[in-house]
This record gives C-alpha cells, structure tokens and sequence, in this order.
DNA sequence: GATCAAAATCCCAATAATTGAGATTCACGG
DNA sequence: CCGTGAATCTCAATTATTGGGATTTTGATC
C-alpha cells in the first residue's frame, strides 16, 4: 500500500458516498463530507457527470448516472465469473426447487451477480446487485473458510461472534473453517431467513483465494435428506468445476482485492428495500 | 472547458476501454491504447482493482467488476428519471399492447434505463442498459428535435441525413424538428425495428434541455388511426407531467451534459449480442 | 425586465503530488 | 533450483493539482 494515486481516489471516493441510505447529494452536503475544496470538488463533479457517472436531480441534488448503468449492462456480459457459473446455476434451480445464486466476493462484502429460480415460486431472493450480510448463512461462511486466516481474524466481528454458532472459541471456529474447507460445501438451516436452508460451495481463484460462491437456497418445508445430500453434492461438484476455470491456467496478479480495513454492521446490507430519504438541513 | 481533473479522467479512461467488442484487456493492451507508463498504469489499476470496479480474469485480462453491478443497483433505485416516470410506463404498458421505455440521453448515446411490458409478447426489447441509436426512430427524434441547435447541428452526421426522412435540407430537418417540438411527441413507423411502429416524448429539465424521453413501440400491425392517436395523447400528456418534475422547482446546473465531439457510427450500437472476442496480437 | 443572492467557474501562484526510468522483488513453471 | 515475465518499488524531476479569492453565471423575486 506504499503507491497511491490519490486524485483517482478522490474522485471514486465520491460515488462512494452514495447509499441505499443516501441517494442523493448536493454539491455542500460532499464538500462537508469529503473535506475538498470547493474549485475542486467542481472540478471532480465535472468529469463525473460529463462522463455520465452522475446527473442532477430536481433539486439542488445529484445522482448516479447513466454510465453507471451501461458498465453494468457491459459487466453482465462479460464477467467471466458469470460465464463459466451461469450453465451450472441453471441445472441447479432444474433440478431442485430453490434459488440458485452467483455471488461474488469483494471488500468485505457479498454480492449477487446473478440468480436462477426454479419453476415453483421461490422464497425471498435476494436481487441481482444486492449486498449480502458476510455475517451469517452458508455462502459467507464458505467464503470466510477458505480465506487466509488473517483475514478470516479481521473479518469476524467479536460482538455478533455467537451468531457463528454454539461454537464460540477461535479454535473452535478455526476447526469450524477447516471441515468446511475440507468438504467443499457448506449448509446452513434458517441463519439468513427462518424456514430457508442454504447450500453454497466456494468459487477459488487459487489456494486461499475465494473469488465467490455458488449456492441454493431452498424452503426448509421442501427439503430431506436424501434431497440434501444431492444438493450437497451438486453444489460441490459445481463449485470445484467452476475453480477449475480460474486456478487452471494463469494467475491472479494484483490479487489486491484484500478486505479493507471494515467491521461490517447490519446498515451496511438494508434488510428492507425503500428508506425515506434523508436530507441534512 | 479550461479547468480538468486530468488524473481523474485518465482513471476513468481505462473503463471506458471496456466495450462490447472488447471486453477483456490486458494491462499491456492498456498501455498500448492509452499510452501510460507502467507504473502509473498498474497504480491506476490497484485503485480500480481495490475498490472494485476491475477484477482479474482466468488469463492475464481484467474486466469489469461488481462494484459497478453494486452501484447500478443503487441507482436503479434512486435515479429521479426512473421514479418519476414508472408509473407512467406502467399505465402505458397496461392500455396498448407493447413495450414503454424510459431513455436517458447522455453523452451522444441514448440508453434504456427501465421498461414495462404489456401482457402479449413484445417485439424485440431494448434491456436496460443497452444503448441505442441516435440516429433513427421517434426517441432519438423527439431528444433532437429539443436540443439547442448547434447540438442539432453537430450531431447529424451528413452521410445518413437521408435516412431522418426525404427532407434532406437542413431547413426543411429545422422545420421538422420545429413541429416535432410543439407538438410535444413524435411517431416513427419502422425506423429501428421494421414493421414497428414507435411514439416518443421528450423529459425535459428546462426550454432546451432534453434528459430523455419516455417512448412505446408496439407491432405495426395492431396499430390504426384511433389508437394510435390515443397513444399519441398519452405519451405527450405523460411526457409533460414528467417534465414538470425536472423543470418546476431549482436547477438544472452543471449543464455540462453536453454532447462530445463524437460522430455517431454504426459499431457503437450494437445490434447483435454477442460478439467475438478480439485480442490483438 | 431589472435586480439580487446563490451557485458555479475562473485566475494564478505556491506547492504538494504525480510521473516514469530503471532497479528490484515476486510468482510461477520447467 | 533457477529462469522468465509480471508486478512493484525507489526517488528525483517536474508537472499537474490545489485552493483562496475575484468573477461570472444562473435562477428567483420584485
């Protein structure tokens, strides 16, 4: 972290400030945030918009832009991520009745890329482009047990610690990560919602390198054992399948993608979807 | 255009190097079409890459990454065009059979930002995200017909004047552009899809400021006189509520929005999904 | 239409941050 | 174990960026 290009990052930090709390910001409101001065705050503001990253609202306000939305229409079309997991997700939501999500993992967070639902109408699905809470449920914890241990230490919030389960010691847990590591899958009964059972397998770019996740969720109502074991199976199979792709051939340079510095809180992944807006007077 | 944020913007050049033709590059590929040495390049990189808006490929290639898929579900849900104006396309989706658009107008390009469908299957949709062209059909039309008119001017490229109708002087173009404006929509039978028929509104954030336009398309062959003028009257009365959002109160600053230099050319929109990758020798 | 306040931009010198050539380290495969 | 190519580091030169304050522009009000 010696090299910096500081004025890059000051730009990006602005689209930053947008949130599902905070959609919508004046020109003051980022300068009182950011601490820029006022010429260049404009000037930042200026490439952003006329790049398209950000378009005025009504008000005095701004918003993300179109650019945004073009990128993404790019992405999904392109991640390679998506690529080589879309055929596999489509045969689980086939196969068993669920949601069968792509997820990927980035700077603490988890995010969905893309789902597939099978025929019989699905239980809560999270949408395309929704955070995921790496706290709890079978996808972070598949993810948080193939990861290097210092990170896996820094990741896990003390307060919420129980919530891992009855388990509460570091070796404990450390044990915990080292069977899911080994199986190649991990379950989890209603940690994320009530009633829902979760299967998800890791998506490594090399030996302790977890890219994403690959993962169904199923109502808890529909599910037995013989059921769940195939599950387990498939999701496996998927996952290292899918590994394969990445780890093959060639590298993952610049594998900076590291956890920042964050505790994550539960504000950081909105359980509810619309919040008012909130304006600062 | 005296003051620029050059290391912001040479930041942000390397995502616009992601295209639909070219949606992998390698750093080296990099260097070579931007230009930039190899260290400010592998910096640049590092700030991408860390705050995800680039991940690496299987190979030795970056792409795009989920924090643009995490930014445009952000804006999905706060972007005023949209909130303002879906229940516009969904009433419009309900009475006529076919597919309303919400267009954005950004930067020479015009973009699908939200669609409603009507029950009976539509003709070929734009998806969201996906660019369209400016040159053709009742959107871009009704978007030219209210821009300034040096806009106007510097956008028609003079190899396809033809194509805006059989007036190919620019007084009688002026003159239909005039009409286009007072009328408040326009209709286009054909222009992009044959055997579609298309009506748009333009959304207006002040006298000669179109930010997109609110538009349906349904098959030709469902179409006749009363319907059609029924169709007319509701984009233009829905057009206008819109409107009224952007222009009432405060401002539209920043107005910098303005179109680049560009010249519109087939190849930037794409009318075929995929494409074969190309990678330079 | 003229005037006023707020918002956005301009000017320009000081300075701090960015840059790139070359050396170095790192990662991986043979 | 070593060799190859990729990625990063070092560091001095210099360039581009920054911000205070003046100025223009915008939109609102009378």
């Amino acid at each position: 972290m010696t090299s910096t290009s500081g004025s890059g990052e000051r730009i990006l930090a602005i689209l930053d400030l947008f949130t599902a709390d905070r959609r919508e910001w004046s020109p003051d409101a980022m300068m009182a945030a950011l601490g820029y001065s006022r010429p260049t705050l404009y000037r930042y503001l200026k490439t952003l918009k006329s790049a398209g990253y950000l378009v005025s609202a009504p008000g005095d306000g701004l918003t993300l832009g179109p650019r945004v939305t073009e990128l993404d229409f790019l992405m999904q079309r392109c991640d390679p991520l998506i690529t080589a997991a879309a055929p596999f997700i489509k045969i689980l939501a086939t196969r068993y009745p669920g949601v069968a999500l792509i997820t990927r993992w980035y700077g603490s967070k988890i995010l969905c890329i893309a789902s597939e639902r099978s025929a019989d109408a699905p239980v809560s699905s999270y949408p395309r482009g929704q955070p995921m809470p790496i706290a709890r449920g079978a996808i972070s914890r598949v993810i948080m047990a193939n990861l290097p241990r210092r990170d896996q230490d820094r990741l896990i919030d003390p307060q919420r610690d129980m919530l891992a389960g009855p388990n509460t010691t570091a070796d404990a847990r450390r044990e915990t990560y080292r069977a899911v590591r080994r199986m190649g899958y991990c379950t989890a009964w209603g940690e994320v919602t009530p009633g829902v059972v979760g299967v998800a397998g890791p998506i490594l770019a090399g030996e302790r390198m977890p890219i994403g996740a690959i993962s169904i969720t199923s109502a808890a109502a529909v599910m037995n054992k013989t059921r769940l074991a195939a599950i387990e199976r498939d999701i496996r199979d998927s996952a290292a399948a899918i590994s394969g792709i990445f780890c093959a051939r060639g590298s993952a340079p610049l594998r900076d993608l590291s956890p920042a510095n964050h505790t994550i809180t539960d504000q950081d992944f909105p359980a509810t979807d619309q919040q008012p807006r909130r304006h600062q007077p």
